[in-house]
DNA sequence: TGATTGGTTCGGAATATTACGAACCAAACG
DNA sequence: CGTTTGGTTCGTAATATTCCGAACCAATCA
């Protein structure tokens, strides 16, 4: 096994399970990763994954839907050759965001929830809630976040640029 | 419906993605942190949950081994009331932490691995990579690492002081 | 025009996941 | 002792996921 294969394999199921993709979904990613700019074909994916026509086929038209890749074509040359899309990363972070603002949203849903149980019962009972550790998290995500948008903001600056 | 069912529902499903569970785990573990210190009884989750009694034996034998849920009785009564274990926040934030340090791991490799085939090439070539989104994406996490951290230590210091 | 290239579509086969029911067991109860 | 309570175990049904092959199609080539 090449140095390639190796690594496409170790990053296939990585993506695998942090994006919930199909086993090969993910090594087509993580080929196209390690490719880069020049872009992957159909048939070399078919030889390299030895896999069938029919599942890179799918995979791929899935992975185009869900704006993960997109192709590019050479006059004179009716393959197409898969890339990544352009800003990936960008997209991957505001996954992410998005996840974040979500548990967000459900934690305080949760405490909402748990304040009015609390309401309900003696103050000193020993089935009151401890609200301490969703107001940890919360901020935990807050901070992350703000981490996160400070780099997207520097990439997204970047971008413009090209 | 009542208000705790929709929002076991909906932390459900979230745990469920979030932790890659199955339905009924992800269930369990949401009721439990609905219910609080008090614990909940097997039986109990048997009704509540719409579940066999095997589903439930085997989830809770498999949340136990996976160090999420312990339980506690009370004397005169052959019960198990189910609770989360102590630190849950802390261990899941350990899991992010640790997942984090992974995904750096594969950027520093696929970098490597992608500075190497760069050298092969000639300084304008057009397939040269562009390690520049590696390095900010390394940059986020060593951020959301650190700031993780923070709270982290926060956490464990107040639970020194109970 | 017939064959080749570069794919797509559809109907399963293989496999994995999830939950269930019936049978079982051990502790406590009466 | 027999019965109830509180569970566990095991074989399997139901379902979902993932991939495949064969048939098909449209564009190009010879």
């Amino acid at each position: 096994m090449t140095k390639k294969e190796s690594l496409i394999e170790k990053l296939g199921v990585h993506i695998e399970s942090k994006d919930q993709l199909a086993p090969l979904a993910a090594r087509i990613l993580s080929t196209l990763i390690l490719t880069g700019k020049k872009g992957v074909t159909f048939e070399s994916l078919v030889c390299e994954l030895n896999a069938s026509k029919s599942t890179i086929s799918t995979h791929l038209t899935t992975l185009q839907a869900a704006n993960r890749i997109t192709y590019h074509t050479k006059c004179g040359d009716r393959k197409k050759y898969f890339t990544l899309v352009p800003d990936v990363m960008i997209n991957s972070m505001n996954e992410m965001l998005k996840n974040w603002k979500n548990e967000r949203d459900l934690h305080l849903e949760i405490m909402e929830y748990k304040k009015e149980i609390n309401a309900e019962l003696p103050e000193d009972c020993s089935e009151i809630f401890d609200l301490e550790l969703h107001k940890d998290y919360l901020e935990f995500l807050a901070q992350a976040s703000a981490s996160m948008e400070k780099i997207q903001k520097k990439l997204t600056e970047k971008h413009k640029n090209d």
